[in-house]
DNA sequence: GTCTATATATAGATAGAC
DNA sequence: GTCTATCTATATATAGAC
């Protein structure tokens, strides 16, 4: 993420918001912890955000659309369906810390604010929209059998992907995550033609 | 779980911090709100339990320990392996409360104490374990072909509902769990014979 | 824009009376 | 076993000087 003194207080904010909602979610997550990482005063996070919920929008916002738009990149990049949905699961992450957006719908308070809540909602909408349409497409084209239902599908590679997370972090082994992601294209293999 | 009145008191307690533990997680589940939801007081609480660590082990324990019952119950009963692994996916769940063990998953707090983090990575464990000589009995027995891999697709199906979860949960609607899960019963239908 | 002072509420406990 | 008092640290700000 960069925590660079160049870039301005405001960003740092942001910046090491973003980090500590990933490492310890909302609740967590302290307005003087904020600004520690942020090498900034209190004065300076008041001065630049209403507070901690205003600072947490600013920050889920910035993460979410990092997320799509690193999908998108696979997703729109050249080869099969298969190809780029291969590429998209075995993306390298850190699988370890978990799914930054994912991470937040356990976080209550989070869920509980329609604002902060919106960009997570809109962040697996689309990214399973977006899988589906890949699916379809591959349906179309012969290279996936008549009988792979495209929504079904899609939002059970995303689930793997969230539960590979989960899983993960579980066992404390990123190959856990891994597995989870063979199993499924093993299971979609099954399915191509 | 059943917050009777007629429980005792330190059972009482171990509901309540079982069912915030699910609610809010750990660093959002305060002693005194354990107090409150069990109708005890802080005299009582610091009575039966050495402290907040102390009271989230048993509750921890509590809850793993439902969670591996239930799913055994499934899996040892009656019919294919394809019946049983359907039946534990469909079963009726809280689906839009998460995970009550995998949500644990995202809690510092939880991870970093190895007494707290052990139920969690056991529970899984087992699962999977549990999951995996299923389908490998599946594909002894002819049920499945021979190209599925018993350890990843037991991987990938109890991702599916940790994730199917995480889902539901960003949605709000408890349809986008049972989607996922048709999504990978769709796939696994395809390695059928 | 940033800093320091100040303020209220809650977290998470300990001590000792009953 | 349970209750009340007390305690220190932190959460989450606001106010006003610089």
């Amino acid at each position: 993420m960069g925590t660079s003194d160049t870039r301005g207080t405001r960003e740092r904010l942001i910046d090491s918001t973003r980090e500590l909602l990933w490492e310890r979610g909302y609740v967590g997550t302290s307005p003087k912890a904020i600004q520690e990482r942020a090498a900034a005063g209190q004065g300076s996070m008041y001065h630049h955000f209403h507070g901690k919920p205003d600072l947490a929008l600013a920050a889920i916002g910035r993460s979410a659309e990092e997320l799509r738009a690193r999908a998108e990149a696979g997703f729109s990049g050249p080869g099969t369906v298969t190809e780029r949905i291969t590429g998209y699961l075995r993306r390298e992450r850190e699988v370890l810390k978990g799914c930054p957006v994912g991470r937040l719908t356990q976080d209550p308070d989070v869920m509980a604010d329609p604002e902060l809540r919106r960009p997570v909602e809109e962040t697996f909408a689309w990214l399973t929209g977006r899988l589906a349409a890949l699916l379809t497409e591959g349906r179309a084209s012969g290279e996936f059998g008549g009988g792979l239902d495209p929504a079904a599908t899609a939002t059970a590679l995303v689930a793997v992907v969230q539960g590979g997370y989960v899983l993960a972090r579980a066992s404390g082994s990123a190959e856990v995550f891994g597995r989870a992601v063979d199993g499924a294209l093993g299971l979609l293999a099954a399915h191509s033609r």
